[in-house]
This record gives structure tokens, C-alpha cells and sequence, in this order.
DNA sequence: GTGGCTGCAAATCATTTGCATATAC
DNA sequence: GTATATGCAAATGATTTGCAGCCAC
């Protein structure tokens, strides 16, 4: 069930402890770009040995080694994905959800800018997600 | 020579405050995208009575109205930027500066993604800058 | 066996909050 | 005159650091 972690975490030569592989196991679960408090509290359910540091240190790990990457979309905290292909991110105002967003940009991804040697592109987007119009509105929409 | 300031805030209907006019002049005169701090120990020289809150409402006020916007490029502060035009954002992982970025992306400037509504757009570009990759190579580079 | 990891507590740093005084209009 | 802004000190929240004991290899 975690051999798939095992192999990951190998592959890039990072000691295999059970903390990375159960964050490895929640991102790959949880596509919602959650925050340390967020993986920590999930965890500790079934873990309750487990120190928010080693949290923050496993994400660092993790994040030099490219397995998952930061985003710094909402301002006050990190918040943490899965690095699968290159995406972009669009955060609501009203509910806070991150979601992917999959246009690509061909000025953007991974040009070079004037001399400077690019090598990570964000796409953030702010604004009112679909979701959330249709509360604005009332409930109009069937549903 | 404040004029323009006071004209500013005048037209949104923001009051005229000695803290607000020092601090749009500060951003207006550095294009480095400080973040409060720095506004607020250069600001302090002159004006010793000054207060970090006041900047950081200053900063608020100034947001709400849309005559700056802030950037969590950095990811471990706000950084200030006086909003003229749609632009992008470079960070040195070297030397740390912001640079704006001027290209445009079609698929991505004010475009509605997947039915959410956009209001902002930040394109975040990471790497080392042209400066910093002549102090790599050894200043083989005249200069 | 040992260097790297975990977990705890304390420290740090950016930002926010509460409140008394001062000021723009 | 009054609502709003300023400035101070204390609180908060995310993240980092120091360090003792533990575990993967």
C-alpha cells in the first residue's frame, strides 16, 4: 500500500520514515493544497506521537527533492501539492479553496525573461469560484 | 510636491493623512517592491513618530482602494507594488530582488477559467536573475 | 554504530488587535 | 464636534531553532 512511497522516497535517495510517507500518502490523497496544520492535524489522528516539526521538516525534504511544491497563493501560510506536470492555481476570496487550473501559456512556462534564467513559474489567480457565484445568487441555479 | 498624492487619495475619497502621503511617495520613488518594514525604517528616519500599525494600515486602505496591490511572491511577507498597468513578477533566489515582468498571456490576463470568476492575475517567475548569474560565471562578462 | 530524524519547548518574525490620544474635515 | 486615524503595547499565528533521545541503514 505505501510501496509506491517507498520507491518515491528511494528513488531520490531520502531516508524512508513514516512520517514521509504518510504526508506522501495524504497529498497523493488530498488534492486540496493543504496547509502544515492541515496535514499535521489529519495525521495526528492516527499518529498522535507526531510533532508539527517533523511536518515542516518532511515538507522541506520533500520540496528540495521537487516531489511536492509550495504555494504561496494565500498570503499568511504554505500551503503544499503534489508536483504532477506544470499547473496553475486559482484561489476563492469567498470559500478559500484552491483549485488547479490547467491553460498553459506559452510566454510564460519556462521562458526565459530578459536574461533571467527562469526555473518556476506561478500562475496564481484570485477572484469568486464558480461554486461560490451560485450562493451569491440566490440558489437560482437548480441545486 | 505631494500634490499628486493628495489628488489621489482625494479622488478615492480617502482622507488626507501625513503617513498615507509619505507612504505613497516611498513607493512611488522605489520600484523595488519594499515590504512594510523596509517602507517603515526608511519612512522613520524623517518621521520618527511613526508607527508600524500605520504603515500596515496604510497599506490596507491603499490595497482596498486598488492604488497598490500586494504580492505574496516571497512567501514569507507581503511585498508592496504601486499598481499601474497589468504586470508580472520575477524573484531572485539569489539576491532576493522583484523584478516586473512585462510580458502578457493571452489565456491567462482576465480570463474566466472553468466558470470562476477572475479578478487577479499575479504571474510569480522564480530563478536567478542576469546579474547574479554573471557573478556564477566569474564576471566573464565585461563588468 | 552513527548520522540523520523525530518531537518537544522555546524563540522568532510578520501581522493583528485593543485601546487611549490626536487629528482631518 | 465627531468619526476616523495614529501609535503603543500586547496578542496571535506560522515557522524556525536548539537540543535530547531514537531509528534507518
Amino acid at each position: 500500500m505505501y510501496e509506491r512511497y517507498v520507491k518515491l522516497l528511494k528513488d531520490h535517495a531520502i531516508k524512508i520514515t513514516s512520517p514521509r510517507l504518510e504526508v506522501l500518502k495524504y497529498l497523493d490523497e488530498h488534492h486540496t493544497h493543504p496547509n502544515v496544520d492541515e496535514i499535521y492535524s489529519s495525521l495526528k489522528k492516527d499518529h498522535p506521537s507526531l510533532s508539527r516539526t517533523t511536518v515542516y521538516n518532511s515538507m522541506e525534504i520533500l520540496k528540495k527533492n521537487k516531489i511536492v511544491q509550495s504555494l504561496t497563493i494565500s498570503g499568511s501560510e504554505l500551503r503544499y501539492d503534489i508536483k504532477e506536470g506544470l499547473h496553475h492555481h486559482f484561489l476563492c476570496k469567498q470559500c478559500g479553496a484552491i483549485l488547479d487550473i490547467s491553460i498553459t501559456c506559452p510566454n510564460m512556462d519556462r521562458t526565459l525573461q530578459g536574461g533571467h534564467r527562469v526555473e518556476e513559474v506561478h500562475g496564481y489567480f484570485k477572484g469568486i469560484c464558480k461554486n461560490c457565484q451560485k450562493k451569491e445568487k440566490g440558489w437560482q441555479v437548480n441545486g
